[in-house]
DNA sequence: CTGAAAGCGCTTACAG
DNA sequence: CTGAAAGCGCTTACAG
């Protein structure tokens, strides 16, 4: 219960030198002598002298703190982009602020609001969108903000995403090939760009193979709309033959309600693909064919755009674009011929 | 690019009052007029004003930040945890800075020592353990620590755990019920008190009923070292015909294994139970039979152990362990007139 | 290279 | 209830 918090005074006082002294030996780049260093870095370590960072914050405006905005951490991908985002972040001298958000927006410039009171250095909001008032403020305020699997008009910001449309299409191509004919998609939330790029995607697909969607429903991007969807649209006599489920989270479910509670052969029956390539897609229960989103690029590009801009001052905002790869597995028929690759296990 | 930040002195000039005043106006419970909040508030929104909460903290010594330290999201407990906790604390004002530790703890301290740079109120470690030096320290600064999930002997610190001891006899009890008698065991990270916990109990489960455990292997809490296991386990001729896996997350592992690989049915051939209850274990995919810990209830005392801390002082730590049910699905055998259960399902 | 001094944006006694 | 002033722990011109 001591609240002893040494400071740099007390250091300084410790080492026979003034406080300013101090102060340069723990700022990189700062003119002092090496015995100074030495003399000061004795008497700081035999205190447990740190450096207070939001003393400094303060004077130099950098928190070295960047705001996470994310939610729904069931699906996998997001628990996965949290820790990669947070460790390369954390390589480079940053921190991750988390702020657990709401899937559908709403409250999510009140989250905002209180991220800007902590003077992060920058924004990464997943997967989910900004209101225009709130991106103002961060112009204003002259703060960085990237979205992450995200693309949304506001070109003001930087986005990094997968080729969402080309990986709808090349989902489309493959189940087309694959000899389907009643091929049917489940949404994820309208609302996100990732949503409606993988689905005109896949539409301008079957397109250019002549065919049309058979089927539509809407998950929501959450299990149990996506197994609600899934159980209305295998209600009746004239079923699917394939389907594609916008995301792997979703998809997961879809395969329960097929396999599990219809009955159905998952690939005899009925094809499905998602997409994603979270982990569990890989697991011999689900083995799910899918894109993957390439998730260590994804969260480099992202580090790189925020630091871009907060280091370099980089103003014009980077709008990545990533390719995915189709990751084929035995959730769905393959094409004659198709060649087979070995895939990793669990 | 602006960098505006308008300050209260800012608010003040607008408003004709005094930096104090304004000070008051956004500090709760400090004696300020009706009009004077009224006039300063006009003016502040005006302005955009918000106040700066880093300088705040350098003055009242409460930043409103909790360091959590967490590992391997991988397991679906934890990014459940997160989310729980970072809700949570948002609601009473609190925000939550991440930091990502390894596994096998190792880099702890440092990590923490980075944590305390920026004068967190209180710390949470989620499953790591925590060395002598740094529990000086922390009690040094007066910092008060939560241990999530793990109980080691440091009676300095308030732990939150389930009884692990009890989960693991409850499902040594209900494995032996059940008529099993070649019971095996493939234990987590042997370093971690949960770990022990489980094993203890479920050892002292068996030779309650005469039994002793007939195999063993070690998965420290990772799918693959999980699957190694019991691709080692189940090799010869005398399987066993349970399996009690340390925790969920590998169960699923030894599943696919056992299933997939082995070809073996569950649990006409092998009965499986786990530990944790995370939402994949209702899935119909895995269906396991586990112990729930409650994660909402363990979080509720983690968050008011932290904040009686920090908020009122409580200065004596707090060892709170709940009990978690047991929680039977399809994955093991069940007793002879064993009630069924409804279940959630996807 | 080093020290004395100003100042980052606030809160909080201290007077009135 | 309100204002002037000190001070939280630092960084950074400014002199020397």
């Amino acid at each position: 219960m001591a609240r002893d918090n040494v400071t740099s005074l007390d250091v300084a006082r410790r080492a026979g030198v003034s406080q300013s002294a101090v102060s340069r030996v723990f700022t990189p780049g700062a003119s002092v002598s090496q015995s100074m260093t030495d003399r000061v870095l004795a008497a700081a370590t035999e205190l447990g002298y740190r450096p207070n960072v939001l003393a400094r914050t303060m004077i130099t405006g950098k928190s070295r703190l960047i705001g996470l905005v994310i939610a729904y951490l069931d699906n996998q991908f997001y628990p996965e982009i949290l820790e990669k985002l947070s460790t390369s972040l954390q390589q480079r001298g940053y921190h991750v602020l988390v702020f657990m958000a709401q899937q559908t927006a709403g409250n999510i410039d009140d989250v905002l609001e209180e991220i800007m009171d902590y003077q992060v250095d920058g924004i990464v909001l997943a997967s989910v969108a900004m209101s225009s008032v709130l991106a103002e403020r961060c112009d204003a305020a002259g703060i960085p903000v990237v979205l992450f699997n995200r693309a949304e008009q506001q070109d003001r910001f930087s986005t990094v995403t997968s080729d969402n449309f080309a990986g709808g299409r090349a989902l489309a191509d493959f189940l087309v090939a694959g000899g389907h004919r009643r091929i049917a998609y489940i949404a994820g939330w309208e609302g996100a760009s990732t949503q409606r790029d993988r689905e005109a995607g896949f539409r301008a697909g079957l397109a250019a193979h002549g065919c049309e969607l058979f089927a539509r429903g809407v998950g929501d991007f959450l299990t149990e709309q996506a197994a609600k969807a899934a159980r209305e649209m295998f209600a009746g006599d004239d079923i699917p033959d394939a389907v594609f489920v916008a995301n792997d989270h979703m998809a997961f479910a879809v395969l329960e309600v097929l396999r599990g509670e219809l009955g159905l052969g998952v690939p005899e029956d009925v094809s499905v693909v998602g997409y994603d390539d979270v982990q569990l897609a890989g697991w011999p229960s689900f083995d799910l064919t899918t894109i993957r989103q390439p998730s260590n690029a994804m969260v480099m590009e992202t580090v790189s755009a925020l630091l871009a801009q907060i280091e370099e001052g980089a103003s014009r905002p980077q709008r990545v674009k990533i390719d995915g790869p189709l990751v084929v597995r035995g959730s769905a028929r393959r094409p004659y011929g198709w060649k087979e690759d070995g895939d990793e296990g669990v």
